[in-house]
DNA sequence: TAAGATTGACTCTTCAATCTTC
DNA sequence: GAAGATTGAAGAGTCAATCTTA
């Protein structure tokens, strides 16, 4: 018997994952080869990979961040109301630079404003518009996240500084060519 | 005035997206230097890319499988079944293969047999169990629905083939690194 | 007692419709 | 008319609780 294919859950907060002792996409590209596909095989294989990173990353994120209750999405908002000049901005820009729904960031800041993490205020130029502003509290609270999450994720992916590096050069070509910037 | 700020949407399918000038992340990844967090901006980075490629991609693949009213998790659950060998699989099989949810693969299969792709049979070998087996028109549209995003996503990522293939080596160690694989 | 599967509550996202103000 | 923001409905995911069977 294989004692990994038993192994215990990984990741303190992710309940659902047992590992596989094999590579379930390298799995699947062979698949896609083997049906005379080999001219998508590396594509479908990115892809799924993206897919899969993502979801893992996320649950390691996500539980940093339940203690402070804040989600990534709401943890990115606060870090980009802490980056602007004012610590406010109105919520049409917020969903722009995080690339979001208007009802996306609406129910984000419904919720950091009942958690007395921000403010809404009305826009003084506009008056169509609401800008969010950060409280003394949010700033705290961000910079606390901040700390947890550089600690014990973006300091601790467990892979090489060139593989960091060379990983966020890669997707970076990727999210351009997908259109995320110019 | 710069136009590219004002571009039009990207993307069929993707209303929100308006392409940003510059790269939000690379400026993240500067006002996290400047805050003296040197060492976990290279992490930040790239979990932050993942996040957002995973978003563009779905986006992408969601639009190609719109038409065959399939999300990407029930188009993975009849890939899964369709490389099966018997063309059908007990629905804990499925998560485990897929990382996801028991609640997720009840709810993809109550889809899929709604739409006539899947049915569901008793395990004959355990009482307690469930199979989702393949239908014919599962199979057809499984089929279908690969030759879509084979054309026009997997092949069409806009970036090279040696990006394309380090990309998937450098995301597998991340998986790794994270446990998704042994 | 434990495992397979389902259910219901909750959250988040997307999308269309609406309201207000430019 | 067009843009900023909100609302409600629908879809999908997580999680805890439950039911059945090994």
């Amino acid at each position: 018997v294989c004692l990994v294919q038993h192994s215990a859950t990984i990741l303190s907060g992710v309940t659902r994952v047992r590992a596989l002792s094999f590579d379930p996409i390298a799995e699947a590209e062979r698949k896609w080869i083997a049906q005379g596909w080999s001219d998508a095989a590396p594509g479908m294989a990115v892809v799924t990979s993206v897919m899969r990173a993502q979801q893992l990353l996320l649950a390691r994120v996500d539980a940093e961040l339940r203690p402070f209750d804040l989600t990534f999405a709401r943890y990115e908002v606060l870090m980009l109301l802490s980056f602007s000049t004012r610590g406010s901005l109105p919520l049409g820009k917020v969903g722009e630079r995080l690339q979001v729904n208007p009802g996306s960031v609406t129910n984000a800041v419904d919720r950091l404003e009942a958690a007395g993490l921000v403010r809404r205020e009305p826009n003084p130029v506009d008056g169509r518009g609401t800008l969010a502003a950060l409280t003394d509290e949010g700033r705290r609270i961000a910079r606390q996240a901040t700390v947890a999450l550089n600690s014990r994720v973006f300091t601790a992916l467990g892979v090489t500084d060139v593989t960091t590096s060379t990983l966020f050069e890669l997707l970076q070509e990727l999210r351009q060519a997908a259109g995320d910037f110019v």
